[in-house]
RNA sequence: GGGCUUUUAGCUCAGGUGGUUAGAGCGCAGUCCUGAUAAGACUGAGGUCCCUGGUUCGAGUCCAGGAAGGCCCA
């Protein structure tokens, strides 16, 4: 028999599929058919409606695996949504403008500073960095549409956009209004490549290197004491010029000590230093005297350039200060209130002077003589060098720390007293704390973190003196120091004294911003927008605003303002992105611009190790994609715990690619990928089954009805897991969980696939199609599409392609797409849970026949003639009796006993049952639990007697008497030594072995059958071939084998079949694959020799 | 120095409200089953639940202190 025409497409079996691409053609058949369109409006007029908003990715480069783990949350939730009907916007977002944009374009122009940009023009700058967004924001584009990441791709926002902008200022504007806005003098972090400040959200984390620098001790003389100096250290040379004062702290002890005849001043508890530094040309020293720092404080110095012009005027002293230390250099703190964020604080605090010696590209200023004109980062030695030759050196000393780069251009950041705008957070921060409280956090402790850098979250620094970026709308008067901010195109086109000519027509970017002068409404001067942009976290954290048109179209704005949902990772988030829109938002609104915030951790590479395009680490999105595809890798991510970093496992190499390539075979995969991959693998095969099965039959599930109570055990069963498994799918999505989904989905596909699949194979491969068979057909059936509806979401290619062949090509009237289908909902009648218990119950007892087979050494295809059974409770055993088919036919196995409770084959131990005991008995629970673990056998047979006899189980102990109930004791039946059992708490299957010649005859046409199906498969014919069998054996196992002839065709599917002892016997087809099995072939039927030919093409359908 | 987080089998991780026999997957060793075959089942080896102290009849679980790693902030 072949197949005429299918019901379905035929599949090829799992080992042979290519998912990147059938992804790749899913892909095409989608964009054919505008499937994605379909969705993004199927629903439009829905009441229900789910605002999710899109944290905006940076267009600077191809997005990367890391993107695509949040986008996979991103995407699937939407989806989810979407299938339960919920409108929504589906709008994307593109990060644009900041330093990071410029410092590639910068790169791709090989400019290196900021006077070769302004070389090259400013408007031609802009213009390259737009470009470059808008290149990247198209590659990320293309990616994401890879992932299988549904979006309203061209409908995405850009924070560059005048809209945004525009949004930002009008915070501003309220900013200012409201007080909060102010110019700040501080001593900042500093880029001097950059030629700008960093905020302080800018420079942690990844921005700290491990380096070293030339560290000096230094001597300070002091003044009015000969001899004797104040030994202070510093790890930053070029600060020493701008000196002004030496830090004790007050509380400590410190010493004065002699040493070739000249005093030194320091930390008692470092003295150890002067013995590390000691070298040849210094002698011992022995201390003085010892004394407090707060003794110490006043005495005036020289400082070490005072014949420097910027120090001339400088009275360096020594001052208190609280955080000085004796962790590590001398405990006396050279300060330089100009160069140090502390040092600036100190200075306020106790008015010191304040030298700031460099300029925006660390370059000495005019008054440092013979330093001026030099870099900071090249004086290291010549200060060494000068304080020698004015004897001021103590020692220099290499020294390794942990030092602040720029997180862009990696170069080493200066401290530098700079102007710059902030937003006050002094009484801001208590506001966000408030709107903080409002918001779920998922994980938990997100909310403490947030908590934490709001507590500790300085003023918040949004200039930067840059090119590329958010125009501050903050016009500062020269004249009377009156600054003035601009809320909109409007106002600022009304406050224009000029150049509003050169600026109409551009967006609102330098430099044709800059041009605008307004009239100062102060004094009436003529006033320039500051040169500054502003911090990019402004730019997204305006978007919960700016997207929805809060200026324009407020009532647009209300209706999906705040945000059901926003995720991103968290490291970092706190202090960028979430922060940002917390700012503005309370600003604005003082409300929550999100409801429920989802963070998950960091990507790293396999071995955990962070991923680095420097390192060669680096996973590249689109290789990913192709090797090891999208499905497989949204799999690893919705099945990873997502508060913990998700170590990224190595895609298959160029070479396992050219390998495959020239194979024609999939590439494989490693170990690690596999078990991701294996469940699409499991999924794949059961639908291989149902395909390849249901169209040797014919099988139209359209056809066919059969209502659920009509059909098996077997099949209710399956359909209540069914149920369950929609209930834990929806429920954990809702809850924003993808894991236990995932798990869920696992282990019902575990079920069907192990277990009901096993179990419903006889039932499919008899011939006839009765009501069993349909019902077997139906559920599995059922049980596919469902289960591929709820996948949807996770796995959009693999469960459109199977939808595809399963729905769509017999069923015109079913939704042309699986992601246009509704969102299964639960069968609550359908769930059955005592159905559920007693499947478990066989499930186990099959396990415990299987692990006693084991024991035994008895292969299962040897038919056994009995297994006996104990289970613990009564209810138990009358499932058992019912269900014992199922038991007897997964073990081959004739018949099952049930064990009562006075069989000879039990012994018996009691189990106190310490959760009810131990309320009620206190302290004199361990000694009533010693008690009956100190039992002998024969004495816990005798307690489980009095227990099942009299209700009670009695006994002394302590002086005590002691009654316990049967709730309060257990009886656990254990099997007795001599029978060959397995047991697992109470549950027993004992195995009689003994082997009679007729179930070894059964044996052994178990064992010819599964060789002579193994042959089939090797001779290639299909599963539904009819073959013609030919048997040669000796006179012994021909007799054997007569009585079993019906049963070897039937399985084998065998037209007709040649029994014979002779080989001159021909039979009556071609012969296609012969085989002899006898005691030397690697297949054995016990000492029998008999050859076996298949063969094709029968000429005579009657048997001999 | 402060906040958050982690520490359980060789590896990756589960282990509501305390209950005496701490689990899973992978890996390893062995066996079985198989016309789902890169699959599946079973058995086995493998544990000081990071350490110390406390609360309790009873602590992987609660409390305190400490150690180590990660993230964040000073």
């Amino acid at each position: 028999m072949s197949v005429t025409s299918s019901v379905f497409k035929p599949v090829v079996a799992a080992d042979r599929v290519d998912y990147p691409k059938l992804e790749g053609s899913i892909q095409n058949w989608w964009d054919e058919q505008n499937v994605r369109q379909q969705y993004l409006r199927r629903n439009e007029h829905s009441e229900k409606k789910f605002s999710f908003l899109d944290g905006p990715i940076t267009a600077n480069n191809p997005m990367g695996v890391h993107h695509a783990w949040g986008r996979t949350y991103k995407d699937l939730y939407q989806r989810f949504k979407t299938m339960q009907g919920y409108r929504q916007r589906y709008q994307n977002g593109f990060d644009c403008q900041g330093l990071w944009v410029e410092v590639n374009v910068e790169k791709d122009l090989k400019l290196e500073t900021k006077g070769d940009i302004e070389k090259y023009g400013i408007a031609a700058f802009v213009e390259k960095c737009k470009e470059r967004v808008f290149t990247f924001a198209k590659r990320q584009t293309e990616q994401s549409i890879r992932l299988g990441y549904w979006m309203d791709w061209g409908n995405d926002y850009y924070t560059l956009s005048d809209e945004n902008n525009y949004t930002i200022w009008s915070f501003l504007k309220k900013c200012q209004e409201r007080g909060l806005l102010y110019k700040g003098r501080d001593v900042m972090p500093w880029c001097p490549r950059c030629a700008t400040g960093l905020s302080n959200m800018e420079i942690e984390g990844e921005g700290y290197k491990e380096l070293t620098h030339l560290s000096l001790y230094v001597r300070f003389p002091l003044v009015d004491r000969p001899d004797e100096y104040l030994l202070a250290w510093t790890t930053t040379p070029w600060t020493l010029a701008a000196n002004v004062a030496a830090a004790v702290n007050p509380e400590l002890t410190y010493a004065k000590v002699e040493q070739d005849g000249e005093y030194y001043y320091l930390a008692e508890q470092l003295l150890s230093v002067l013995k590390a530094l000691k070298g040849h040309d210094k002698g011992d020293y022995k201390v003085v005297e010892t004394l407090k720092g707060a003794d110490m404080v006043g005495w005036k110095y020289n400082g070490p350039f005072d014949e420097l012009p910027a120090e001339k005027d400088v009275k360096h002293s020594v001052v208190p200060w609280k955080e000085a230390n004796a962790s590590e250099g001398t405990g006396i703190v050279h300060i330089a209130p100009g160069c140090g964020r502390e040092d600036f604080g100190l200075s306020k605090e106790l008015g010191l002077d304040v030298v700031a010696p460099v300029d925006e590209f660390g370059i000495y200023k005019e008054g440092f003589d013979w330093l001026t004109g030099k870099h900071t980062s090249e004086v290291g030695k010549l200060v060494a060098e000068n304080l020698t030759q004015k004897g001021l050196l103590y020692r220099p000393q290499n020294y390794k720390h942990r030092y602040p780069t720029c997180w862009r251009c990696k170069t080493e950041l200066i401290f530098r007293l700079v102007d710059e705008w902030f937003i006050s957070m002094e009484t801001l921060r208590y506001e966000i704390m408030d709107v903080v409280r409002q918001i779920q956090w998922i994980p938990a402790f997100g909310f403490d973190r947030e908590m934490d850098w709001l507590r500790n979250m300085d003023d918040w620094m949004i200039s930067k003196k840059r090119y590329w970026g958010l125009a501050l709308p903050i016009f500062d008067c020269q004249q009377c120091g009156n600054f003035e901010v601009i809320g909109n195109r409007e106002e600022l086109q009304e406050r224009a004294v000029a150049g509003w000519e050169t600026f109409d027509g551009h967006t609102p970017h330098r430099p044709y911003v800059d041009e605008i002068k307004i009239k100062c409404q102060q004094c009436g001067s003529e006033v320039s927008r500051i040169k500054d942009v502003g911090n990019p976290w402004l730019d997204a954290g305006i978007v919960p605003f700016s997207t929805l048109h809060y200026r324009t179209n407020h009532e647009h704005w209300q209706e999906w303002f705040s945000a059901d949902f926003v995720t991103e990772s968290f490291p970092g988030q706190f202090r960028n992105w979430f922060y940002s829109m917390l700012v503005m938002s309370t600003v604005l609104e003082k409300t929550a611009p999100f409801k429920t915030l989802f963070g998950y951790a960091t990507l790293m590479a396999e071995d955990g190790s962070p991923m680095h395009k420097s390192t060669g680490n680096m996973v590249v999105f689109d290789d990913a994609a192709e090797r090891v595809g999208s499905d497989t890798m949204r799999w690893l991510y919705a099945n990873h715990v997502p508060e913990q970093n998700l170590n990224f496992p190595a895609i298959p190499s160029d070479k396992d690619m050219q390998k495959s390539a020239e194979t024609g075979m999939p590439v494989r995969l490693s170990e690690k990928w596999m078990l991701t991959r294996r469940t699409l693998d499991k999924i794949w095969n059961v639908y291989w089954f149902f395909v390849t099965y249901a169209n040797i039959d014919q099988f139209d599930p359209t056809r066919h009805q059969l209502p659920v109570a009509r059909r098996s055990e077997l099949d209710r069963w399956i359909i209540s897991e069914l149920q369950q498994t929609i209930q834990d799918v929806t429920t954990g999505l809702e809850q924003y969980d993808t894991t236990k989904p995932a798990e869920a989905i696992q282990s019902f596909l575990e079920d069907l696939s192990n277990w009901y699949l096993r179990r419903s194979r006889e039932r499919i491969w008899k011939s006839q199609l009765d009501e069993d068979k349909i019902g077997a057909y139906l559920t599995l059936y059922e049980c596919l599409t469902t289960m591929i509806t709820l996948l949807a979401p996770f796995l959009p290619f693999l469960s459109e392609e199977l939808y595809q062949n399963l729905v769509r090509s017999i069923d015109e009237q079913a939704p042309m797409s699986v992601h246009l289908c509704d969102w299964p909902t639960v069968r609550a009648e359908f769930i059955d849970e005592q159905l559920t218990r007693e499947t478990h119950l066989v499930m186990r007892i099959v396990g415990l026949g299987r692990a006693a087979r084991e024991k035994a050494q008895i292969r299962v295809r040897q038919p056994l003639n009995a297994l006996y059974v104990h289970v613990p409770t009564g209810t138990e055993e009358e499932a058992l009796r019912r269900l014992s088919d199922q038991v007897l036919e997964e073990l081959n196995i004739k018949q099952l006993e049930l064990m009562s409770a006075d069989s000879d084959m039990l012994a018996y131990t009691v189990r106190p049952q310490v959760k009810v005991l131990g309320p009620k008995y206190g302290p004199l629970v361990q000694k009533i639990l010693a008690h009956l673990k100190g039992l002998s056998a024969h004495e816990a047979q005798e307690a489980a007697t009095q227990l099942h006899t009299t209700g009670t189980l009695s006994f002394t102990v302590a002086d005590k008497e002691v009654s316990l109930s049967q709730d309060e004791v257990q009886i656990l039946a254990t099997a007795r030594p001599g029978f060959v059992t397995a047991e697992e708490r109470g549950y027993i299957a004992a195995l009689e072995t003994t082997i009679t010649p007729e179930l070894r005859e059964e044996g052994m046409v178990r064992d010819l059958i599964h060789f002579i199906q193994d042959m089939r498969k090797k001779a290639g014919f299909n599963i539904e071939d009819h073959i013609g069998l030919a048997l040669y054996t000796d006179i012994n196992l021909a007799q054997v084998l007569q009585p079993y002839q019906q049963e070897i065709m039937a399985e084998t599917l065998a037209l007709n079949l040649l029994l014979s002892i002779s080989q001159r016997d021909f039979p009556s087809f071609e012969e296609v694959y012969r085989e002899r099995i006898s005691p030397e072939s690697p297949k054995k039927l016990e000492g029998y020799t008999i050859e076996i030919v298949l063969g094709k093409n029968v000429r005579d359908g009657s048997q001999l």
